[in-house]
RNA sequence: GGCGAGGUGCCGGAGUGGUCGAACGGGGCGGUCUCGAAAAUCGCUGUGGGUCUUUGUGGCUCACCGGGGGUUCGAAUCCCUCCCUCGCCGCCA
């Protein structure tokens, strides 16, 4: 959520930046202006009713014609008051979807075609055969069952059978390790979120069709551990020596994919429910640029280690996520594909989901802190680009040395 | 799921209709004392909103004692309802 002090100081300024991201945001920034100017009009009168109504009710109890009077001014109140329970929700859910305001560093574009490469790390393998890609590769070593799955669970759902399973978990344990040792503090969240704490990360309101909801009990499944990561010092006032406060997290991510349904149908690049691990970071403003930085490089450390290829690009305003001010997104290189797929996406929130989660910073002033998360990694689509990239003519795929001790085998076959 | 107890400021804990934004204690901050520290002692110490402004760690004002609603001239205090925490019983990985 932005700041309304800061539409209100500076309309232009506020609608410049958010076209950016997108043109149509400018008539949504006018009819908050208009709202919040009716808000705060009815806010004086009734505040000015209620100091009148006070001071009458001091002298009340030995005067009955200031009780009258006291009864004619709560029926001017109720009326103003009415007026207002019906115009703040409709402000605040206004408020609730504006997106975040850009970077300045963010490259301007409409869209990812814009997005800017930073830099890549290993060339694309070469194959002396024709790659397959991973879901042919996975079915004929009988690690991946995508046909019982749809029995059961329907479209975009896996059964990962023996060592795919193994290969799953080895990669959360690696990435967990990771992390932990870089000073992430792992923690095991919620699956299972109230509603409000998706409208502090972003999710909600405006994608409420991305969600699965268990509506008799008014909770959502989440889409990303970034949403109980970000929201676990809610409502708290850190002390500014705690921080970065940095976490980690393996949970399953459960995505409707609603409008995405002729893409990636097939293998595991887009699931109904996918393994991540994440990670979170709580800074100050002052910091929080240096620490997206750090932690694109915490997440590209793991495809390092892993020895996959990718690259790092920088997304143009007009591809930024909601909630983002910059994000980072790595890309794994899928030789079957031929090109790069997102396997991560770092981004800096600065203080939009701490506004909304009244997430606050404290040293001698109190102010809100800025958060930041980031994929390491997207667990289905690291292991997609392991079965890809190092599959053998034979059929069979090595495992990357740092795994192995996870793994328990060189070789998958 | 059933019954019982409870939710008050940074923490503990009073307060059962007006003088309560809230006693008292602890903590924190500042002063005195001290070579210094401790002890003692004095003072200060919530958040959000509106408005004014000679923009000052400013004035005035409103709201907030789990959430929402109600009674009343007036609610932390009474009533209804929801949520949460704790205890016991039941069920259960």
């Amino acid at each position: 959520m932005l700041d309304i002090e800061l539409i209100r100081k500076d309309p232009e300024r506020a609608k410049r930046a958010l076209s950016k991201k997108d043109p149509s945001l400018e008539d949504l920034i006018e009819q908050i202006l208009e709202l919040d100017k009716d808000r705060r009009a009815l806010v004086s009168q009734s505040q000015e009713l209620r100091a009148k109504r006070n001071s009458l009710s001091k002298i009340a109890s030995n005067d009955l014609s200031a009780r009258e009077q006291v009864l004619a001014l709560k029926s001017e109140l109720e009326k103003l008051e009415s007026e207002l329970s019906k115009l703040e929700p409709r402000l605040r859910k206004l408020l609730l979807s504006v997106p975040n305001v850009p970077a300045s560093s963010v490259p301007y574009g409409k869209s990812e075609e814009d997005n800017l490469e930073l830099r890549r790390y290993k060339e694309p393998p070469r194959f002396d055969f024709e790659p397959k890609p991973h879901w042919e590769i996975g079915v004929s070593l009988g690690i991946f069952d995508f046909e019982r799955a749809s029995k059961v669970s329907g479209s975009r759902f896996v059964y990962l059978t023996g060592l795919g399973a193994r290969l799953e978990r080895a990669l959360i344990n690696f990435m967990l390790d990771l992390n932990i040792q870089k000073g992430y503090k792992e923690v095991l969240p919620p699956h299972l979120v109230k509603p409000e704490i998706l409208e502090g990360t972003g999710q909600l309101p405006k994608f409420e069709e991305e969600l699965y909801s268990c509506e008799r009990d008014n909770l959502y499944l989440i889409p990303t551990a970034e949403v109980p990561l970000t929201a676990l010092y809610m409502d708290e006032t850190l002390d500014e020596k705690d921080l970065p406060i940095a976490l980690t997290a393996y949970t399953p991510c459960y995505r409707r994919e609603a409008g995405s349904y002729g893409k990636d149908i097939r293998g595991l690049i887009r699931q109904h429910q996918f393994s991540k691990v994440e990670i979170v970071k709580i800074t100050t403003p002052e910091t929080s640029y240096e620490e997206l930085e750090n932690i694109t490089k915490d997440a590209e450390s793991i495809l390092q280690a892993l020895e996959i290829p990718y690259r790092v690009v920088a997304l143009s305003t007009g591809d930024l996520g909601f909630s983002s001010a910059k994000t980072y997104d790595i890309e794994l290189w899928l030789p079957s594909q031929g090109r790069y797929r997102e396997v991560s996406s770092c981004s800096n929130c600065e203080d939009f989901q701490a506004r909304r989660l009244r997430i606050k910073i404290k040293n001698h002033k109190t102010r809100f802190a800025h958060t930041l998360n980031g994929s390491a990694l997207a667990v289905g689509r690291t292991l997609c680009a392991i079965l890809e990239n190092f599959q053998q003519k034979d059929g069979s795929v090595i495992i990357p040395k740092a795994l192995q001790p996870y793994f328990g085998l060189e070789r998958l076959s």
